[in-house]
DNA sequence: AATTTCAGTTGACAATTGTAGTCTGCAATG
DNA sequence: CATTGCAGACTACAATTGTCAACTGAAATT
């Protein structure tokens, strides 16, 4: 995990991460909860159970006003590269290549995607 | 997961799949053992826990002659390109290319990365 | 045949995760 | 100002995961 990080964001607290990265401002457990009571179905309990334990991994920060404000401590693109590292790291032994390679292979990649990344490859240095 | 598995590969459990994917053919504890408890330095007890649930959760076959023999029932292609668009799916709103752009941008990619794959995409298609 | 060694099975136990209830005190509202 | 609602803190509890120990019966060794 990105180093500021405990440990791992588990798979619903990535849920309230997704929220907070879509948000542009810190945002107080009323309109977190308004969204994910409405997505997930989740009781106010379990949201808040999920807040509090991103905040003690240090995932998210908050701020004091009359509620505390709550926003993302790692950004989004931090961490989907820690994450992206991590699936190399641990099942294509440390080679992106070999990554995109088994997207490829694996029909992982539309033709748009394919079209996409050639050009991409191109403007590329 | 691929859906032949019941459940997911934990990290433990995904260093025996490892181990048994490198194997050509199905092995009994005995060598298994061997090599975990070296590698890992896992006790008898923990390895053939991992090789119990693997087996329950349908990941690893297992023959019976004298003793077990176990062997893959996932390969690694089809388990890490479950993992790949696992992951696609979960952190990259099922972009590919998405991906792929996070690699490039955050340095996942060296530059003989870079140079193979626009290889890559030139001669595909 | 008696003894030793494990494979295989079962149980165990702490930490983590998914999900949720309860309690307490402040803040908004009538 | 009395009342209510909910944030925040604490507790809970089953399932999963990481590690491992104990037991049992069969195979190998003496």
């Amino acid at each position: 995990m990105p180093d500021n990080l405990a440990s791992k964001i588990t798979d619903s607290e990535l849920e309230v991460m997704k929220l907070l990265w879509r948000a542009k401002d810190a945002l107080p457990v009323t309109v977190i909860r308004e969204q994910l009571q409405e997505s997930k179905g989740w009781e106010p309990a379990t949201i808040k159970t999920l807040i509090a334990r991103l905040v003690s991994k240090g995932a998210v920060r908050q701020e004091k006003r009359n509620v505390f404000y709550y926003s993302p401590a790692i950004s989004e693109k931090e961490y989907s590269s820690w994450a992206t590292k991590d699936l190399i790291a641990r099942i294509y032994n440390g080679k992106a290549r070999d990554l995109i390679a088994s997207l490829v292979s694996s029909d992982g990649l539309s033709q748009d995607d394919i079209a996409e990344l050639r050009d991409m490859f191109k403007v590329e240095e």
